[in-house]
DNA sequence: ATCCTATATACGGTATTTCGTATTATCGTA
DNA sequence: TACGATAATACGAAATACCGTATATAGGAT
């Protein structure tokens, strides 16, 4: 049990708690590349399978995490499920964070406290 | 590693995989709460430790975690660390991010994909 | 130097996330 | 109905993040 969960009214931890798992929909390469992907239309599963070049079901997967989070939203056409971006708002979010992650791409590539993917874990002391 | 690194130049990646890692740093809730305090003005750490009611250590931790992402600057004066907002573009990040969650709560309370902390394990299945 | 306060770091344990692989569901068409 | 294509879901293993506790560092005052 979070300990800030006690300190704050019921509320307001709901919401910082659903807050923090909205940017985590962001925080994953493979979502972000495929949110690019869908800025520039809309595009079936199939379709981001090849762009993407990975398994068909961890693509689907994704989305779903996506659809969640009220980044995109879906529609069928036949057989295809067609996603597309949700928000207006989700293309700012991207911009803001490119805008401050190329202010600060050496910080960023620095920090230990948060581990890209797959890199050999990095012990905190120096 | 990733497969979406074979097939997207390695300029690119690197810049999806910091982006993702920008955005994990807003994906706690205690950082979010942090982001929001500071928002009222620059802050000690033992004050923010008193405010959240959790460790110092954790606090730090933390704190290390959103300066690394640029978040926050630090200055000290005497024996204190100050730190506060680095970036008019945070306001602006978690403006929208509750834009879209108050759209969407029902949603991502569903969603099990992203698991709030210390919530027990959701399974996939229905 | 020594003590005290303020802050930063280390590390093991546990929770969470992602991945790879396999399976299941759904829809159009033969 | 059966079949092929499209998409969604399941699940164990590996990677990553977070917490609690303990310890280290730094600066000011004595």
């Amino acid at each position: 049990m979070s300990a800030l969960r006690k300190l704050v009214p019921r509320q307001e931890f709901a919401l910082l708690e659903l807050s923090a798992k909205f940017f985590r929909g962001l925080g994953d390469p493979t979502r972000l590349k495929i949110l690019e992907i869908l800025l520039e239309g809309e595009k079936s599963v199939s379709e981001l399978v090849r762009r993407l070049g990975i398994q068909q079901g961890r693509v689907s997967n994704h989305l779903a995490c996506l659809k969640w989070c009220g980044y995109v939203t879906t529609g069928s056409k036949g057989r295809y499920t067609l996603y597309r971006i949700a928000d207006r708002r989700v293309k700012r979010l991207l911009q803001l964070s490119r805008e401050m992650v190329a202010k600060n791409t050496e910080h960023l590539w620095a920090c230990t406290r948060i581990a890209e993917t797959q890199r050999p874990r990095a012990r905190m002391g120096r």
